[in-house]
DNA sequence: AAAGCGTGGTT
DNA sequence: TAACCAAGCTT
C-alpha cells in the first residue's frame, strides 16, 4: 500500500483492509471486484490486483507462508526490490539494507559533492551505499530511522538541515542550490480533452464498482456530450484495463470481475 | 528501458 | 495555483 504513496494515507486503509481480508486466505478467496472496491482510492489500483494475486500464490503454494528472504519474496507479484527488503527486515527481522525514496535522497545528498545537477544517485550504487552503511546490530532500527530521517528532516523540498544529526558531515548540508528543488522534468502523460487518461482509469474504475455499463453510458458519465471518435478513445481505454485485469468485456457491457 | 500508473496533500 | 511529491513496480 505505501509503494509511492505516503504512508499517513495509508494507516486507515491498512486497518480497514485487515479487517476484511485478515489472512492470506480470505484475501484470495476474494473476488477482484472486492479487492479493487476495498482498494478505492488508495490509488495504483493494479497494486491491488497483484496483491491478490500475492495472496494466491501464498495460499496455494506457500501454505499461507511469505518466505522471509529478499530472493524469494522479490519472485512475488508486486514485490519489487524495495518491498522485498523491507518485509525481510521489518516483518523478519532480516539483516538488510532498504532503499526507498527517503533513503536513497538521503544518501544521495550525503555523499554527493557536485552540487550542479540535483540528480538522484542511481538505483544500484543507492544499494551498495546502503548495504555498506548497514551496522552490525539494530538494522531494523537503522532503516527506519533512516527513513524517518527521510520523512521528517531530510524532507525532498525544504529540508531541516538545522535540525538533522548528520548535519555536519553530509556533503550538502545547508546547500540551498542542491536541496531547494529538485529535477523539473515534464511527463507529458497521455491525454484526452486535456485531462490525463489515469483520471478517466479511475472514474471509470469506480463507475463500475457496483454497476456494469456500456462504452455509451460509461461516455455518457464523463463527457456531458460526445464524438464518435470519443467513444473510440474510450473503448481504447477500456480494452487496456480488460488487459489490465481491473475489467472484464461482457457482450455489451463492461465491468468488474466477480 | 522508458512509459505508465491514482490520488490527495503541500508549496 | 500549477507543479511537486509520495515506504515502487511492471511491461
Amino acid at each position: 500500500m505505501a509503494q509511492q504513496t505516503q504512508v499517513s494515507r495509508v494507516v486507515e486503509y491498512y486497518h480497514r483492509w485487515l479487517k476484511k481480508f485478515p489472512t492470506f486466505s480470505t484475501l484470495a478467496k476474494s473476488s477482484p471486484a472486492d479487492v479493487l472496491r476495498e482498494w478505492s482510492g488508495l490509488g495504483y489500483n493494479s497494486r491491488a490486483l497483484r496483491f491478490h494475486q500475492l495472496a494466491k500464490h501464498v495460499f496455494s503454494e506457500f501454505h499461507s507462508r511469505l518466505p522471509q528472504s529478499p530472493d524469494e519474496l522479490r519472485h512475488l507479484p508486486g514485490i519489487g526490490r524495495y518491498t522485498a527488503h523491507a518485509v525481510a527486515c521489518f516483518a523478519f527481522n532480516v539483516h538488510v539494507p532498504v532503499v526507498d525514496v527517503n533513503i536513497r535522497r538521503i544518501l544521495t545528498r550525503y555523499s554527493t559533492k557536485v552540487l550542479m545537477a540535483s540528480q538522484m544517485m542511481n538505483d544500484d550504487d543507492a544499494w551498495k551505499f546502503a548495504e555498506r552503511a548497514l551496522p552490525k546490530k539494530n538494522v531494523y532500527d537503522w532503516n527506519q530511522a533512516l527513513m524517518d530521517l527521510g520523512g521528517m528532516i531530510c524532507t525532498a523540498r525544504n529540508p531541516n538541515c538545522i535540525e538533522c544529526p548528520i548535519n555536519s558531515s553530509c556533503k550538502s548540508a545547508f546547500n540551498k542550490v542542491f536541496l531547494q528543488r529538485q529535477v523539473i522534468k515534464k511527463k507529458n502523460e497521455p491525454s484526452w480533452k486535456g485531462i490525463p487518461r489515469r483520471i478517466y482509469r479511475g472514474k471509470i474504475l469506480k463507475l463500475l464498482h457496483f454497476h456494469s455499463f456500456p462504452v455509451e453510458e460509461i461516455a455518457g458519465v464523463l463527457w456531458k456530450n460526445y464524438s464518435s471518435k470519443d467513444i473510440h478513445w474510450l473503448s481504447g481505454v477500456l480494452d487496456t484495463m480488460v488487459i489490465n485485469g481491473l475489467l472484464i468485456a461482457g457482450k455489451k457491457k463492461y465491468s468488474l470481475i466477480q
